[in-house]
Order: C-alpha cells, then sequence, then structure tokens
DNA sequence: TGGATGACCGCGA
DNA sequence: TTCGCGGCCATCC
C-alpha cells in the first residue's frame, strides 16, 4: 500500500532536506535501514506523487547527482525548481555536488551538537 | 504464493 | 575510463 512504515520514513527524511540542498537515495535508503534499499527509496518518491501533500522529490538525485528521476517528472520542473533554490544544473546533472550534498543523519549530528553547546 | 519490477549501488572486466 | 551485470528489498499482480 501506499501508507506504508517504511514509506513514511522515507516522506519523513525527504521533507527535512533543506531549500538548495540535495541527497542521494543511497544516503536515504541507509538512515532508514540497510543500504540495500536504495530502489526502494525511488519506490517509494515514485508513489508520492499520488499523495496530498508536497515531496520535495526534485532533491533526491542518484549517487553521481544525476538526475535519474527526471523523466518521472512532469515536463522540466525538477531542473527548474532545483535552479529556483540555488542549484545549478547541467546535462541532468547537479553541478558541484558534493558541494549541495546533504546528508540525513547531518540532522542528528546537529541535534546532538546542540546538546553539546547547552551544556 | 511466487515471480516480476523499480527514480539504485558497487564491483569487476 | 567506461560498460555490464548481479544484488539488494518491499510492493504489485
Amino acid at each position: 500500500m501506499t501508507t506504508t512504515n517504511y514509506f513514511e520514513a522515507v516522506y519523513n527524511i525527504v521533507r527535512q532536506i533543506p531549500s538548495g540542498k540535495v541527497t542521494t537515495y543511497g544516503a536515504i535508503a541507509e538512515t532508514i535501514g540497510g543500504k540495500g534499499g536504495a530502489r526502494m527509496v525511488g519506490w517509494a518518491l515514485n508513489s508520492s506523487r499520488l499523495l496530498h501533500e508536497y515531496i520535495p522529490a526534485h532533491r533526491v538525485v542518484n549517487r553521481s547527482g544525476l538526475l535519474t528521476g527526471r523523466r518521472h517528472f512532469a515536463g522540466n520542473s525538477m531542473e527548474e525548481l532545483l535552479r529556483a533554490e540555488g542549484v545549478l544544473v547541467e546535462n541532468n546533472r547537479v553541478v558541484d555536488f558534493e558541494k549541495h550534498f546533504w546528508h540525513p543523519k547531518q540532522v542528528m549530528n546537529i541535534f546532538e551538537r546542540f546538546e553539546i553547546v547547552t551544556q
């Protein structure tokens, strides 16, 4: 079904991606559980189109920064959205991908640092 | 119940 | 360096 915990876990992470940042299928799959489920992330994003809520799926690219999900977006919106957020796209590929990369576990690190700072 | 599928990843030739 | 292939795992038919 489209409302399983696995799918929701993917959506929760994708929703936390800051504007102007991108992440990878593998990073999301690794955070949820096991790094073998990279394909499932794409499957979940495919189903996210059917949801009423907004999922910034355009911020999810493959490991090399390639916009493999571009053909699943209507028209060229994926590239347009990324450019609007300050992410340059060239030949269906994110320019300076490593510079814009955002790892889901980075949220955990931020919270840990915050605790350290407040102590 | 089992085979097919998928917006991927990593390694070997 | 580029290309091909097998593995991964939840969901669908």
